[in-house]
DNA sequence: ACGCGTGTTTGAAATGTTTCAGACGCCGTG
DNA sequence: CACGGCGTCTGAAACATTTCAAACACGCGT
């Protein structure tokens, strides 16, 4: 409340209300130690004063910071919005804050956020890596700083990690494709070099096989990126093939793909399902947005950056502890865009 | 490269180059005071001993930290990730990390990470307020800290902020809707106690007047929030007016609500934009994927970000500083919601 | 030999908090 | 009265860094 010049520490707080500086910092710490007449007292002088704890001074004597942090890998993609919710939920539990960094697949930006999250000690590091097995990983897990791998599988189980299973993904997409009656499926993803996108190309190939359908009715059309515009792009070659040999559905590894394949097909006048039936995968908000509400496999995304959190948290907490892949069943949704008169909306 | 206990001081450092710490910290913060020799020397026993400077105590020694935050209003509206982008890039030419946190609309939350963030002493906080009245806004800029209020105006220019003119905003939608020929508008959103739905609104009645178009011809439909569901929600009741009464066209205050509207309007028979034409507001990355793309009125979102950060790096570094409110100009991007063959796509 | 300036390095102080061993006062018990 | 125990409070050390005045070494000109 005071307008001076500086703002005030324990040692002012200390003065003004009489008492050491130890005392003032048990009030704050340890408030049943000191005597309600005192506490009394200072917590007055605290809020007269305007004092406000600084946490640099906390965390240099306490070694530790109360905050944990995600870098997220594609800041446009809304999918790692609502993991992050799901982390921050987790966090405020747990009472830390959350800093949330963005590498938009840039190796280097990710090791620059990697070096500054090091630089302040947070507590642990969620991340959704441009490569799981780079070794700016390594590193500062071996400093000792918890790391947990988000959406991908950490080779080796070096670290922890929570993800989907991405080939069970790949087979409920395609097989809910062929019990709608499709016998000719485009597999639109990439590039393969993502694990994710091989993995879910890899499960719709099993299914496919299981349900004796021919190879080479099952195609790949890959993609540069999972965006809306690769997918665009892709709808711009699949419209390019003659009717009699277009597949009449496509399963896309993404649900941006799938949106911009969806707005590309329309465009070009095709009706969907009718003339092609789309899957996506994510399930993210917009995707039951679309004009054509689309159908997508659906990852428990909040759940995903909970657990993630918790595991985090649970190795901080430090005494025996063994890295762990969790992995999250993904569950098929069916909207318009696949099924004409769909079940749930 | 070592793999004992702990992580390693710049005592040890000096240490183990046989130099003192007053040297080792030169050789981070003034290298040129510092031989080439010892230099060398000293470099060569960071790396190997894996030193990573430890943040919390450059701070406390500096009294200021080396991040910026970002307190969104609604982590699921793209519309703030773009903003944020912004900030972030002007983060990281002014070499500052970007702290973001959520509100999710709730002032308590706000109040709570701006109480943390006072403790974690930021050079300067961008928030987009639940209310730009609050209290603790005030508290937190009379302690020293800059604040940047983005997307909204701050009343009485207690501080800086940066948004766009919405009442301009307003006005170029509806111009536009009327220049298609419509005569009969909707114009949705709400809540009305939110700033920009008030201006958004009074913008197209301001047009609609000066057009000389009879004021209840365009009519108001309010929703509880700018979201996909209240879009929905409003097209319900919309798809309820018997059709030679019910307007032909829509504006609504955001580019969820449009797309919530769309999709209910699609799904209800209507085409778009022959029965209902609809314009959004922000035009965000999802706006001109949707399956009919949206106009909508487009807002520098990045822009507004980099400029927001831009100006609290200015007051941050003192001088003089006089308190801005910066008005973006918005512009329509026509696309095939209002227009059956639209120059842009 | 002396003084001086230059370039480099040192040592100690300072930053704001937490922790912890000990001091202090007080009470009840032996 | 001595003593221990308890509840409360104190003072100093510790955390890792930066800064700054002072020290030092060295060569040069006089």
């Amino acid at each position: 409340m005071v307008g001076n010049g500086r703002t005030p520490s324990v040692k002012d707080v200390a003065a003004a209300a009489g008492v050491s500086l130890g005392t003032v910092s048990n009030v704050m710490n340890r408030p049943e130690v000191v005597s309600p007449a005192t506490r009394e007292r200072v917590e007055r002088a605290m809020t007269e004063l305007g004092f406000v704890r600084n946490e640099s001074a906390r965390q240099l004597r306490a070694g530790t910071s109360r905050t944990l942090a995600y870098v997220m890998l594609d800041g446009s993609n809304p999918f790692f919005h609502d993991v992050a919710q799901g982390i921050e939920l987790a966090a405020e539990e747990a009472d830390l804050s959350l800093f949330i960094c963005t590498s938009n697949g840039r190796a280097d930006r990710e090791a620059v956020h990697l070096d500054r999250l090091m630089q302040q000690r947070v507590q642990g590091v969620l991340i959704t890596p441009v490569n799981p097995d780079a070794p700016h990983l390594a590193e500062i897990s071996r400093r000792g700083i918890p790391v947990v791998i988000v959406d991908r599988v950490a080779a080796g189980g070096a670290f922890c990690s929570v993800a989907v299973d991405d080939v069970l993904g790949g087979r409920i997409a395609v097989e809910h494709l062929a019990e709608q009656g499709h016998t000719r499926v485009a597999v639109v993803g990439g590039p393969e070099s993502l694990g994710q996108v091989r993995e879910r190309l890899e499960g719709a190939r099993q299914i496919w096989a299981e349900l004796g359908l021919p190879a080479e009715d099952l195609s790949y059309l890959p993609t540069a990126a999972l965006s809306v515009a690769e997918g665009r792009s892709a709808g711009e070659r699949l419209a390019g093939i003659p009717a009699r040999r277009r597949p009449t559905a496509a399963f896309c590894a993404n649900d941006l793909l799938a949106l911009g394949l969806l707005q590309q097909s329309i465009g070009a006048g095709l009706r969907v399902p009718e003339d092609l039936a789309i899957v996506g995968f994510d399930d993210i908000e917009f995707a039951a947005a679309a004009a054509v509400p689309l159908s997508s496999v659906r990852q428990p995304r909040q759940e995903l950056g909970r657990a993630a959190a918790q595991l985090v948290l649970e190795e901080a907490a430090g005494g025996r502890h063994q890295h762990q892949q969790l992995s999250f069943v993904p569950e098929l949704v069916a909207r318009a865009s696949t099924v004409l008169r769909p079940k749930v909306f």
